[in-house]
DNA sequence: CTGCCACTAGAACGAACGCTCTACTCAGAA
DNA sequence: TTCTGAGTAGAGCGTTCGTTCTAGTGGCAG
């Protein structure tokens, strides 16, 4: 029965666990939830992932980690300047946050928070993922001239608002907050012009 | 028996649950837990909060706003510069991560994440919080010179960028998040000058 | 054809969950 | 003194949790 599904059962697991993780984070989502909606069984579920629900857990992140970096790289690629750049990718935060019904924000926040000091493998994996993305903003600012201090000072900001603002755009089911984060991380950049 | 504890049951139990899910989140933070860490029973627990753990949590998300709200009057009152009085707030924020163990973060980010669009008590608390500190920096900024909409915009971002980089900290268990959104939120304001 | 093994299937386990329920204590009102 | 009701106390409800376990199934290497 390999190929009764088009993809492979250990990446539906994950796309499965991803999703849901999104929505209700690492706490509110039950392993006999993710089987189902992956069309999945429980003993596949611990088949691929032997370390139970932490080490799925933390493929589940990962998969966040380069959803969202595709997306922002996608950005950087198309639009050339870097603080224009953030700000269509506020834009299309925001639009995708509103289109979801304000339920899937980033991919990774709410699992971040939870496992903090609580579950290691998860708490490691998404401080991976923030690193990554960025180095992805941090790259793009030296590519645009930048200097090695202040493109690392900036890809900090640029993130960490961009994530503190789709926090409260959700909570809020507003997207002000992030149209008004995109404004002000351009204008924040430019000032080192 | 009721004078057996120096405060009583009810600001116990809230002040147990805020803490709790300041820690843990939502979801991890079980009710028996709650009242063993209050030293209160479930029953009483129930009697104060007969709508049973939302409302309780609502209650605690309550707590945390005012908490919060009165570091940022404290530190807005002491320093008269608004660029560096946020600054002075996320060496402040910094410090008390820190010297927690990186287990005390905002106290209502997790819970806000964790029950947006899925307990709407928790997250209209949530709501509400955010847009008490966001007037707080607003009212801040006005009485500094700032104009209605600059101030308005401002307050979002100076409160939405601390409360990602609280996150960033967090999760990476390192302050430099906290430090370099603090440096950039003044450069910000002041650009408005 | 046979045997192997990656994978599927889901019943069952003990623990913990949120919540309900009855019984009780005891300060103060009548 | 009796009564009342706010508050305390915790056993136990049904459910769900993460996890374990045994019993398969079926494609493919030998």
């Amino acid at each position: 029965m390999r190929t009764r599904h088009a993809i492979g059962t250990r990446e539906r697991i994950v796309r499965a666990t991803s999703r849901l993780m999104q929505r209700q984070g690492y706490e509110a989502t039950g392993l006999k939830e993710i089987s189902r909606e992956a069309e999945a069984t429980l003993g596949s579920l611990y088949h691929f992932f032997p370390g139970g629900k932490k080490e799925l857990a933390a493929e589940a992140v990962r998969h966040g980690d380069v959803e969202f970096a595709e997306f922002l790289r996608a950005a950087f690629d198309r639009v050339d300047d870097p603080a224009e750049a953030v700000v269509v990718c506020a834009r299309e935060l925001a639009s995708g946050l509103r289109e979801s019904g304000w339920v899937e924000g980033c991919p990774i926040t709410t699992a971040a928070l939870e496992s903090a000091g609580r579950v290691p493998e998860v708490q490691k994996a998404a401080a991976a993922a923030f690193e990554n993305w960025r180095s992805i903003v941090r790259v793009k600012l030296r590519e645009s001239g930048f200097g090695e201090d202040d493109a690392e000072e900036l890809a900090h900001t640029v993130v960490n608002t961009l994530e503190g603002a789709e926090m409260a755009a959700q909570v809020a089911q507003d997207d002000a907050p992030l149209h008004i984060a995109g404004r002000h991380l351009a204008r924040l950049i430019a000032s080192y012009r």
